[in-house]
DNA sequence: GTCTATAGCTAGATAGAC
DNA sequence: GTCTATCTAGCTATAGAC
């Protein structure tokens, strides 16, 4: 769409399409136009068509991921400042609930099939960053993998319940509740 | 597929397609095959052709979570064992957390914007009546009504986390610690 | 109620000019 | 690097025989 963009401007386009649409439903017409740029150019940038723009944005969503939305996890700040920091990129990532999650959409049909490597390991990656975090409060190893996961669980389940009650209400209070249940004092 | 298979049998096939390969990803090709009925077969149950089977599924996702899913719940028994049916129906339902839920691949896409309204029914009277049995213990409306949401978020969740990481442990574990979380037992 | 055959379209993908 | 034009395959949907 814009002018001079660069890559990473086109696979966020690509990404946007992906998410509102899951990879069946993300036709070259509509990534066409979300980038601004005609069929032919795709395939200049991505020789192997839609497989290779749906690589390209997991490519992108594990940096995103392992930099700007898991980084605050593991920086500077006490772990509940650190929860604080990353509950508001995730908000800012999922457009306050109404962005469905790549590895939502790509975990049925021909993207499951196609990528499930490349999902285990995002998953793996979220759900460990959390988990060191917990860890790194005191929680036993086993403690913390649980409380690792179950945040993945809770924000995903979140962004379903939100899109499918049509209301950001859910997403919201996950979201707000969950420093308190990584960090072991919640009620 | 089967001989003499009643309109139900078909729906069921159907549905099967539409929670494997989502919306767009059903192409009558799978419909046709899972079936056994042939393209116009399938045009003569439902004239409308994918929307329409789409409509019967989510007529019959609302008669089975109205009856056999979620009666259990407003059933006889303690509210313990009430929950442990729920569990176990759930458990058959998903396929141990294989089988995706048709609230979440219907949420996006086409089907999201064919759909939304009767998603929305859908989710709320889950969530109703996780509320109800939970009020009926005592919690406070609010309460009750967090738990409830709560429920369904962790089931979703559950599921894409354990589609993501091709094991069926996150979705036993979050069934198993399910009724403690809804009467409010845990930890 | 199911079938074969096919229409009409849109999908993903390619060729080649500029 | 982007375009126009086009290919083939698969898609949804329909017609009409049985």
């Amino acid at each position: 769409m814009a002018i001079n963009q660069t890559r990473d401007d086109m696979v966020d386009s690509i990404i946007s399409v992906f998410r509102s649409e899951g990879y069946e439903g993300a036709s070259l017409a509509k990534l066409s136009e979300a980038t601004g740029l005609g069929r032919s150019s795709l395939y200049h940038h991505f020789p192997m068509g839609k497989e290779d723009m749906a690589n390209a944005a997991l490519d992108r969503l594990g940096i995103l991921m392992g930099g700007d939305i898991l980084g605050p996890l593991a920086g500077p700040g006490s772990a509940r400042q650190r929860l604080a920091d990353f509950g508001a990129k995730i908000s800012g990532f999922y457009a306050d609930g109404r962005q469905p999650c790549l590895l939502d959409v790509f975990s049925v049909g021909d993207a499951a099939r196609l990528f499930q490597d490349r999902l285990r390991q995002t998953n793996r990656a979220f759900i460990q960053a959390i988990t060191d975090l917990a860890a790194s409060t005191g929680a036993s190893p086993a403690e913390a993998a649980r409380r690792g996961e179950d945040a993945l669980i809770a924000i995903e389940g979140a962004l379903i319940v939100s899109r499918g009650l049509a209301s950001s209400d859910p997403f919201r209070r996950v979201l707000a509740e969950l420093p308190d249940r990584v960090l072991g004092t919640e009620k």
